[in-house]
DNA sequence: ATGTCGCGTGAAACGCGA
């Protein structure tokens, strides 16, 4: 039986606790990688998650930024935050390895698959010291995603990536132009860990233009279908052999208070 | 040009981050 990843940028869990269950109980995925919880360890709603049948684990950080784990399925946190940056201490960045049982794969029994869960800087304002953390941030991303490769275990790094990938990504190319989330750089930076070796699981499936995965609050953009692709889902050679089906849900960002982000989901076939 | 949220501070309205 096939598994289901989904990546959701939250925007706050403790705001968003009702709309992340209901979303949960709805799409049941398998595993979940949720961003910007924005809540310490301490404050994290695990007994909530447990009792819609998860394991979980989180990275947590006063007011901003912050990553979890969800899953069904047992698993290991093998890595908390980014390697690469000792000084770093912004909570983006986790991985675990998910242990799929024999019964939810096609053959070779029990199978192992590591999962990371990413909130990559805005970057924005360009001219800040924002924009080089960004890039920075991005070469440990790259360095670590080689490392990954060398494991050949199916590996999903999925999150709120913050770039753009192409003009096809994003409502008004021009007008994003000197975006952190667009501007070529950025774009160099997505391009060259796709280039390693991994999938855009969403591109993989899906050649159709403009979908999206955030809306900004503002201006009505969420009515006027006028947003990004900045949540992707990576897949390694293992993991996109295994690929069934890609979707955007955009069922969670139509209810009340939701979040500016909606959740992707793949499938894999282990 | 602007439009909206969520957080922390600290007690209401503001600055920050997105």
């Amino acid at each position: 039986m096939p598994i289901t990843i989904a990546t959701f940028n939250v925007n706050s869990l403790r705001a968003r606790l009702a709309n992340v269950q209901d979303w949960l109980r709805l799409a049941k995925p398998d595993v979940a990688l949720l961003q910007e919880i924005k809540c310490q360890e301490h404050e994290f709603p695990q007994l909530e998650f447990q009792s819609l049948g998860y394991n979980c684990a989180a990275l947590g950080q006063k007011s901003y930024n912050g990553v979890a784990i969800l899953s069904r399925f047992k698993f290991d946190v093998v890595q908390r935050g980014l390697p690469g940056d000792d000084g770093d201490d912004q909570a983006r960045y986790m991985e675990a390895d998910i242990e799929v049982p024999a019964e939810q794969t096609r053959e070779q029994g029990a199978q192992k698959l590591r999962v990371a869960t990413i909130y990559l800087p805005n970057g924005n304002p360009v001219e800040s010291e924002k924009y080089p953390y960004k890039l920075a941030w991005m070469k440990r991303l790259r360095q670590r995603a080689a490392e990954l490769l060398k494991t050949e275990m199916p590996v999903v790094l999925g999150g709120d990536y913050n770039v753009c990938p192409t003009d096809d990504d994003v409502y008004d190319p021009a007008g994003w132009a000197e975006d952190a989330l667009c501007k070529p750089e950025s774009r160099a930076h997505f391009r060259a860990i796709v280039n390693l070796g991994y999938t855009d699981a969403f591109r993989a499936v899906c050649s159709e233009i403009n979908r999206y995965t955030f809306w900004d609050y503002q201006a009505g953009r969420w009515q006027r279908d006028e947003g990004l692709r900045i949540d992707h889902l990576l897949l390694s050679p293992q993991a996109a052999d295994c690929l069934s089906d890609c979707q955007i849900d955009r069922y969670p960002r139509k209810q009340e208070k939701p979040s500016d982000h909606t959740p992707i989901w793949c499938r894999l076939d282990l």
